[in-house]
DNA sequence: ACCGCAATTCAAAACGTTTTGAAAAACGAA
DNA sequence: TTCGTTTTTCAAAACGTTTTGAATTGCGGT
């Protein structure tokens, strides 16, 4: 815990010329520069970010805020992201403090940490619709990155997949195997993301000369799609087709099949979109999956540098990356059943 | 972000009795206290932690060390704990610092937190026997609670289960079913935890004439459990009864014993120790698993309650708390089977 | 020796808070 | 009033750093 005046004190140097020694001023001495790094350096002498920020402004620290639900759980594709992003964050030398919320007003964990006048900004994840939070810091210019796509063309930086061709690339594959009658199983309806992926279903079956009728939303349970899934096949059109907002939905939508007994893929395809976390493999599944593939994790990185660049002063307009899912296909989709 | 000093200059007062004002100190008047209370409400200030951390030392904020896999990935009973801990610590004002640890030296990350000059304090968790973080902390006087039991009589803080008697309770259940030879399928050997249980599965064994050669170590994976138990039931002394480290091992074993053709409970009786994590809760498997329970969860409360009372100058000593598991029978434990 | 200019170095202020030691105000008793 | 106490308030220092503006040094040219 060396300070910069012990230094100075023992070399009989000013407190400003270590300092500056050691931010690599140009107007230092080359000897005393290499005089002051070497006593630095066998003092251990870590700069007190406490100080530092104090008299700049920046603490090399950025908040990320976890939503849960009331029984103190979150979703699993935070946490999905939250290490990966530390590790990355930390390669910049930022430090990241964790807090929750815990419902009610979205912005006020925000604003409490931001009144500790400890942060440079933030991460933010799952943008809704006219996300309130984004209003906040904006207004506030407070430097934030968000995961996950919000709208077409955001005002800040942003990391995360298109979800509308998620969704119109699969209603492609399934109108090209044939399938005239294809469900969507959506997400909750309050994420932008799911917005999205309704209006690419809708954008793509339209294209295809396909009606778009059979839309279910909510919460990315095995569950969810199990009732959706049943109740959609029990209607008098029934679908021979989904689109699954995520694995675990799938999981449902396969169990909801075979206890109806249809088997997948000869009388029901079934698409979904794959987080690529680490518990519902898509591969594993019995008939493998077919997917639009986009790891979390992969965004990890991405946000890390993009947070990092833009607190440096990188305008948002030049970061903002958009990326496309792949579509992988397996053994979970074929040709459309013949009718009847 | 209003200061001290705006409020003074607003009430033409000094910044020193605001300061007071506002910290509670007996020397102010009951009236300029009112006055400066409502001002800095008005205002919405917030004492700004650096500059508090700067002068007293405190930050008002502790860190906690996630340990990922060379993939990023983390164990799940981290998370488990991570947000109920933080809105724990946020309702004492604290905020919590992450940071991963990437394998290699254990202590680095704590190191490197430290030389930041920020933290009060940790959390730490997963204790390994002989933990060197734990030398580390103590070494150098840094306050931290401890989540998990590492030896019977620790000097720092701790809240955790009691091991040792988590398989003895296990064992003396079988043992009075009439269970003659018991397999123990353990976690991870490193973790102190899990030898705590070995010990515990030992003396009970010894303690009701039982033999406790049958004991495997390893990741608390399903397909651990799978493997281990295939190999142990096709011993010439099969187990008729198992421990297991988690619900996930238990998944396995209940597996293999079906693969095998073995009914539960009546050829074979599976005990398991329960964290009651929302994904394999015990009470959903089939038959419905016998679990030694104590939630995660539950640990968060008391954590953070013990390390503010910590860093407040609570000893250690008085901040111990090894909490015992319920012993929860359900049917896949039963009667040892006749013998042939 | 003196000047001018560049190259170095320094003292002091600033960030927002707590704490120390002293000063001012209020009040009751003489 | 005048003194002594108690209550209330204040100015200044401190924490460790960066930054500003000024001072010092070195050195080549006259």
């Amino acid at each position: 815990m060396a300070t910069l005046k012990e230094i100075s004190a023992e070399l009989g140097l000013s407190v400003t010329t270590v300092s500056r020694a050691l931010n690599g001023f140009p107007e230092v001495g080359q000897a005393t520069r290499e005089r002051v790094q070497e006593t630095a350096d066998r003092l251990g002498y870590r700069p007190n970010r406490i100080a530092q920020r104090l008299v700049t402004g920046r603490s090399g620290m950025v908040g990320m805020i976890v939503k849960i639900k009331p029984d103190m759980s979150a979703d699993q594709t935070f946490f999905e992201i939250l290490t990966g992003l530390t590790a990355a964050l930390a390669a910049h030398d930022v430090d990241l403090v964790l807090a929750v919320d815990q419902g009610g007003d979205p912005v006020q964990p925000y604003r409490k940490l931001l009144e500790r006048g400890i942060l440079d900004g933030f991460i933010l994840n799952a943008p809704v619709s006219d996300d309130p939070r984004v209003a906040y810091l904006r207004a506030r210019n407070i430097p934030f990155v968000m995961h996950g796509q919000d709208r077409a063309d955001p005002d800040y930086p942003v990391y995360g997949i298109d979800n509308h061709a998620v969704s119109s690339d699969a209603v492609r594959l399934l109108a090209q195997l044939g399938h005239k009658r294809i469900a969507l199983i959506n997400g909750d309806k309050g994420g932008a993301h799911a917005a999205d992926r309704v209006q690419g279903f809708i954008a793509a079956a339209t294209a295809h000369g396909l009606s778009a009728d059979m839309v279910r939303s909510g919460a990315t349970l095995e569950r969810h799609g199990y009732t959706h899934a049943l109740d959609l096949l029990a209607g008098e059109a029934p679908p021979t087709a989904f689109v699954c907002a995520t694995t675990l939905v799938a999981a449902g939508v396969l169990k909801a099949a075979k206890d109806r007994g249809l088997r997948v893929p000869d009388d029901v395809s079934v698409v979904a979109h794959d987080d690529a976390l680490p518990l519902m493999r898509a591969i594993n599944f019995d008939p493998a999956l077919t997917v639009t593939r986009a790891p979390l994790r992969d965004a990890c990185a991405p946000l890390a540098d993009m947070l990092v660049e833009h607190l440096g002063g990188t305008p948002a307009r030049d970061l903002q990356n958009i990326i496309n899912a792949e579509l992988i296909v397996r053994g979970s989709t074929g040709p459309a059943p013949k009718e009847d």
